[in-house]
DNA sequence: TTCAATTAAATTGCACGCAATTGAATTGTT
DNA sequence: AACAATTCAATTGCGTGCAATTTAATTGAA
């Protein structure tokens, strides 16, 4: 007699359901937040991706020189490709300054404007409404965030191929 | 005599930290992740979003009709605006077929061909590719993935404004 | 029955992401 | 000094995401 065989994880079917993938969890769960920020965002005049662009500068473009673009793609994981025509967006809004550099003509560094830094006290009261939208409390936002940012850094830095 | 002041932990500095948006944290994962996907899935001739939209296919499709584009769009979270032209990619290569619906014309329904079918089976190798790239166990990656869907869930289902 | 409201998919326009390439500036080696 | 290799930003081309609109089909209320 047979025992009723039970479904089999590794099975194509378990290995391959949508619902299993991380990957897919990250992508969905990344888009929902963007439609979260949106309305957040529209009254700031910003995408998305420029919101993040503006944090950055916020958190590391206080002193002198601002960031390079090289820098800010460190900051923010994304490359020049990406970055060079948003950065163009945030200079037709007049957030930010692009100028070569002086001592080395292939650097491009990015200052915020004084309406630039202005707009952070605005930004301000974002966080608290994406908060009180993700229905979690402060302590399960924070714990979630240095998962998935543990989950990041692992993903980022692959086993060497000694 | 004053004490030295700790952090304000709700200070704009604070809030606005890069590394504390959980949204920023889920965004760079997930651009991550497909950077991770595209050389597996380039083997497969499919972008990620395409790949997510086979993985919905192979779980849901095998019905007499597969699915409408709606239904897909529910599954994955996408619109018609995104879907639309990903699904007409994949019937360029012959991965599924289009069919207007007989009893209602408005809708289109979404049917893998034999050789969207084959493909599953090609596919059933990415996952464990994954899971080593990702340096997690696999207990790690099912908990992260349970948490993070439990916060999208929350996302997308707002409180009520009663 | 008629026709307004609704629904489904497609279309349009814009802003990403990113691979691949280009062009210009700098560095390193001899 | 010369010049090959490297680096940085910009550009090009393609595939998403998504708001807004359009088109066509269906539903529903008078």
């Amino acid at each position: 007699m047979a025992f009723k065989p039970a479904p089999d994880s590794l099975s194509p079917d378990t290995l391959l359901a949508l619902d299993n993938q991380v990957c897919f969890a990250l992508y969905s769960s990344s888009l929902a937040m963007t439609r979260l920020y949106k309305p957040l965002l529209a009254d700031l005049g910003l995408t998305y991706p420029q919101y993040l662009t503006m944090l950055a500068l916020w958190e590391h473009g206080g002193a002198g020189d601002g960031q390079t673009v090289s820098q800010l793609g460190d900051l923010l994981l994304l490359d020049s490709g990406t970055l060079t025509p948003l950065l163009k967006r945030l200079e037709v809004l007049e957030l930010v300054q692009r100028k070569r550099s002086a001592d080395d003509e292939r650097r491009v560094h990015i200052q915020l404007t004084a309406k630039g830094r202005k707009l952070k006290s605005r930004a301000a009261r974002i966080p608290a409404c994406v908060l009180a939208a993700s229905q979690c409390s402060l302590d399960e936002l924070v714990s979630l965030n240095r998962q998935v940012r543990q989950f990041r850094t692992r993903l980022l830095n692959p086993p060497s191929t000694d």
